[in-house]
RNA sequence: GGUGCCAUCGCCAAGUGGUAAGGCCGCAGCCUGCAAAGCUGCUAUCCCCAGUUCAAAUCUGGGUGGCACCUCCA
């Protein structure tokens, strides 16, 4: 297995530091608002990525937290008059249910901001202790960034002198303007955590390397984990201040593997709420099926930025249509669990960094392969054991093509057409029968008009939405 | 202003030194009563210039054009 680590800027071959188990630990969303395509992406990327970590026989611990304490969440909840809790909950809901639809598994661990507070006030406290990190008159405290000497080695960044360029609000009480929040403390009373340093709420940073430290990290090892993933947006500062807080505050470094994810814009434009483009998922899975729409956000590599547009989606369909249709052929024979080479090159293309290009040439040819012979000498029991064996493994490693392929072809159409549409094709076969073409192609324009094509086969006409 | 990434057929997109995968679209054909589906064949020398090398889409330098990040962000 070859990863690209995202820090050291090079494809690397993957070695797991406790043998045969690999920890994966990726930054997940903050649940104050609906999961957009982004986010979508992102899951995705990584449910790839513990599938094939898992074909290739490494115990995978997966674990992508919850954000529920934030200020935007504080925000929406004000807004809504609601609490922080209906809010978090009902977000976190969302996600998950959005995320089946597009065939994204649950990680093994979920760990939520909340839950994770001793953890954090610990790292916090030892990093007081050890003189990384400075409480400030206002009760603020704050990470030092000129004690860490390896900081900003992850995003090799330079440090900005430059104060137009620097964003930040500053405090007046910041020993350096890169330091950034542990613990910001709150005065209005309204919602706050009691911590030993103050009534306040943790800084976003603190809330992932707390969460590691407590549910996934190995304490005798080099690395708390093993992989860590996330957007590319997140390597700074996110990363390098999670990372900074480890390496400081703990006795190990954070991760081993760094992997950064593309990013999904629409039509060319970057995704975000002041352009008024932002694309949710809810949104998208009224009008796309959700494997549609997992087929197509990972049909590119997911370091590549994503460029989502519905005719490139539309485009990516007729390719999974090709899975389904080959599915059809050999629809109601039994697979049996049959080693092939196709499976071997499909894994070695998917251990290579995800390859998914490369994956789905080798799909492609696959399946033009078995309709070949299936054309040709359509009783050939082997292969067509071989090739729902295939069709099993890419199921399972990519989870592409897990539905009946008859009701795949024909989702979102209502029982009435369904039926409707069963009858004319009943009485088109009748016509057909007697040579009277004029009426079955009257038949057909019909059925044609219900938004399907059909197709007559050995074993009968069947019909597709289009 | 700083840092980094990218540029391959009409579109999407692999390929990091050995002579351009795959998909969509298009054209021709097989199959079909005709279609559809399936199959076969055809279709690019890799943004520009210079250099290194026996050999470069792949390495180096210089252009041009996109994009991202710079403390909210997947």
């Amino acid at each position: 297995m070859y990863i690209y680590d995202s820090v050291q800027k090079t494809k690397r071959l993957f070695t797991a530091q406790n043998e045969g188990k690999v920890t994966l630990y990726v930054c997940g969303p903050t649940v104050y608002d609906d999961a957009h395509l982004g986010h979508a992406k992102s899951a995705l990327v990584f449910d790839l990525l513990v599938r094939v970590l898992r074909t290739n026989g490494y115990d995978v611990t997966y674990a992508r937290n919850i954000t529920d304490i934030d200020d935007k969440i504080i925000n929406k909840a004000k807004e809504q008059n609601k609490s922080i809790k209906e809010i978090t909950e009902f977000y976190t809901d969302a996600f998950h249910k959005e995320m089946a639809q597009i065939g994204v598994s649950r990680p093994d661990l979920e760990p939520k901001a909340t839950e994770s507070l001793d953890a954090m006030y610990a790292l916090i406290q030892k990093l007081i202790e050890s003189n990384h990190a400075y409480q400030t008159a206002d009760g603020d405290v704050y990470f030092d960034t000129s004690s860490d000497s390896e900081y900003l080695t992850l995003s090799k960044r330079v440090q900005n002198e430059d104060e137009k360029v620097n964003r930040v609000e500053n405090s007046l009480h910041k020993r350096n303007n890169a330091d950034f929040a542990l613990w910001k403390s709150v005065k209005d009373g309204t919602i706050v955590f009691d911590s030993p340093f103050g009534a306040g709420r943790p800084g976003w940073h603190v809330e992932c390397s707390a969460m590691i430290e407590k549910h996934l990290a190995n304490q005798d090892m080099k690395f708390a984990v093993d992989i860590h993933g996330g957007g590319a947006d997140l390597l700074f500062p996110h990363h390098e201040n999670e990372a900074a807080q480890t390496r400081c505050g703990t006795n190990h470094a954070l991760a081993n593997y760094w992997m950064h994810n593309g990013f999904v814009n629409i039509d060319g434009e970057k995704m975000s709420k002041s352009l008024g483009n932002s694309f949710f998922l809810k949104d998208a899975l009224k009008i796309y099926d959700g494997e549609v729409l997992r087929f197509y956000l990972l049909c590119t590599h997911y370091r590549s930025n994503f460029n989502f547009n519905e005719e490139d989606l539309v485009t990516s369909k007729k390719r999974l249509d090709k899975i389904y249709r080959l599915k059809k052929r050999l629809f109601g024979l039994t697979s049996v669990n049959a080693k092939t080479q196709f499976q071997d090159e499909l894994l070695k293309a998917l251990s290579d960094d995800l390859n998914i290009s490369n994956t789905l040439a080798l799909i492609d040819e696959m399946i033009t392969h078995a309709n070949e012979t299936l054309d040709t000498a359509g009783k050939h029991k082997e292969l067509k054991a071989e090739t729902l064996s295939n069709l099993a493994y890419i199921e399972e490693v990519l989870g592409f093509g897990a539905k009946n392929p008859f009701e795949y072809f024909q989702s979102g159409m209502d029982e009435e057409t369904k039926t409707k549409i069963a009858e004319l094709i009943l009485k088109r076969d009748e016509a057909k029968k007697t040579k009277d073409f004029a009426i079955s192609d009257k038949i057909r324009d019909e059925i044609l008009s219900y938004g399907v094509s059909i197709m007559d086969t050995p074993q009968g006409t069947f019909w597709e939405k289009v």
